[in-house]
DNA sequence: AACTAAACGAGACGGTACGTCCAGTCTTTAA
DNA sequence: TTAAAGACTGGACGTACCGTCTCGTTTAGTT
């Protein structure tokens, strides 16, 4: 049917020293010092395989992150609405705390010079970490502590983006309070829907 | 005291053609072709003229979204809540909707990779929005509509991350009708702590 | 005796698609386009099926032309010095103007950078051309129009040279009135050293 | 009438220096690793300075022969045409066997693959070459050695040619026999004329 | 009115990274 | 068991900007 895969295959060992050698740039300096260029001579690897198999290095650094944080991204299981987002909340508040803001702060740059990559990012990331919340949200709304009108997608916007906010701008910290608070906020839009 | 003003002064002129070609090529070409030799080439000047006056790219932009976008954080004179932030959230995504969002992208984006220029963005361009926001939440509160223990910081951070958010996705719109949930998601946790 | 024929037997179809793959390139772009990766394309053939069989571009190109060429070298009968000389002559810068040139400015250029190409390019290529013109003197010293104490060699030098001097520099044609002007340099020498 | 000459000048240091790097790499390596990434890394000059001012590196290889070699064009002072063509001739050949093959190799193949190229290097290099050979040849026939007659272009062809021949295909050196076999030739067509 | 000093335009400088092309090698499937 | 095909490492290509520099020119304010 499709062409018969004859030829050399693609090394798995390239793709490996590629991504590894991505995350430690960005670890050590930065998105500054992340470039096609750099990833290719840290990984001991040709420009053009990079550019075989991956259309930018924002696509790369994606690649990298997503091999990684799959975990991430577990849902808790649910218990109540305040236990179940807040603790959400304060995991991944810890994970971009120890050490994943490098990635994040990239990735989104990236994302506003190159329209074709922000889909991509959209569709291979944005998009899971909202279901995720979106689903909190929704057996949240199964067990009565939101109420049938809400606009979920409102909420995940409010949340994710204060959190974005904060990493991107930088004027007040991703901690464990922070994410008590956005937490009471949706608790508290859920109670008064209902006394309402 | 300090020095006397001798030699030549400035260049009013190549001032404003620095900020008008800037704001040209932002708008043609969005932040992809924003460069300082883009804008001495546009504004016919020398690049030493633009590394004289400004640290970096992001701060001529910073400059060219400030000198044209101060009426942009009029605060609307208060009369509710609904109302006042209403109003603000309607005309502010207009505003970005209407050409700013290519300048808005660009000054995050860098602001990720310059840790220096961030601290300036967000003293000389958040701060100000964030007080503008605050304003209002704070005249709620004179009136009633927001209780005396709510965390206003929380409060502008919901608002503006879920504008950030959606502008840098770009997921979703930034509609009248966003601009409306938001509001009422504010004026709702106003009522609901009174209530309690 | 010699090893037994096993295995895959090479493929004589690849064999010419890259022969005349080679010709059509430097016809078409001259020496500029022609590359192992160039050929390869164009034969629709892997890039070691090339290096497997010839050991440089230089080398495919040159077989590729001695494949084209054989009939060029033959020998005119015997007549006069003149006669024969010029036949020769004008029958070998007409083939070089009816399109050999690309091949014969390639194979030159590339013997410049590789030792061992300009080697076998002697062998195989220069020499037979040399062995043709000498044998041509030869006949002529036995018909007694050439002497017996010229040196035939720098007779060859001085007109391969010339010949070859026009087309690389290409400062004036290789026509039929410089043909017969060489035929009349060497005729000239002859007549010369027997009347002395 | 012209632009005026503002902006940065030209430094010749870098000039100077990179003519140098050329010159050494050649003798070095040969003609093969010459190129202006390796020239820009010995000059420790950046490649836009090479590009500013020259179309190839064959014009870079050719400005640095041409500043050294404007000696080895000097005209002997002319006695006889047996004299002064072997010196003239002895001297060229000793100038190319005491390392300048490897410039002229490289320039030669250059000239092969880049019309434009080959163009330049006629009149820059070839033609004057020429010309010098050609005075000698002239001032031989005010002093009757040659005739009147006599095609002087097809004389300077049969002997850079035959030259040029020798050292691009490497079958007999470029030594002093050479030299004077080359001359007795021209003497010999030139005093055969005249006894005709 | 002449002098002084700084800002100006222009543009060359040493560099880094870009994305592409080709060289030559290696590894797998096909014949 | 060799041939063929394609992915590999590596390096040069020519271009675009970077941020710095050196010019000659212009434009005030100071003598």
């Amino acid at each position: 049917m499709t062409q018969a895969k004859i030829g050399r295959p693609r090394s798995e060992k390239s793709r490996e020293a590629i991504l590894r050698a991505t995350h430690a740039l960005l670890q050590e300096a930065g998105g500054a010092g992340l470039s096609i260029e750099a990833i290719a001579r840290r990984a001991e690897v040709g420009k053009p395989t990079l550019y075989r198999w991956w259309p930018s290095v924002a696509d790369i650094a994606l690649e990298a992150v997503l091999s990684r944080a799959e975990a991430d991204i577990a849902v808790p299981a649910f218990t109540s609405l305040r236990e179940t987002l807040g603790l959400f909340l304060r995991r991944s508040m810890q994970a971009i705390a120890e050490g994943g803001d490098a990635h994040l702060r990239f990735l989104l740059a990236h994302a506003q010079k190159d329209e074709a990559f922000r889909e991509r990012f959209r569709d291979n990331f944005v998009s899971k970490r909202r279901a995720v919340l979106r689903s909190i949200f929704q057996e949240a709304r199964e067990c009565g502590e939101l109420g049938a009108d809400e606009d979920l997608e409102v909420f995940v916007d409010l949340i994710f983006g204060a959190m974005w906010y904060r990493l991107l701008i930088g004027h007040a910290p991703m901690d464990a309070s922070f994410a008590d608070a956005l937490t009471e906020t949706i608790v508290a839009l859920g109670r008064m829907k209902i006394t309402a």
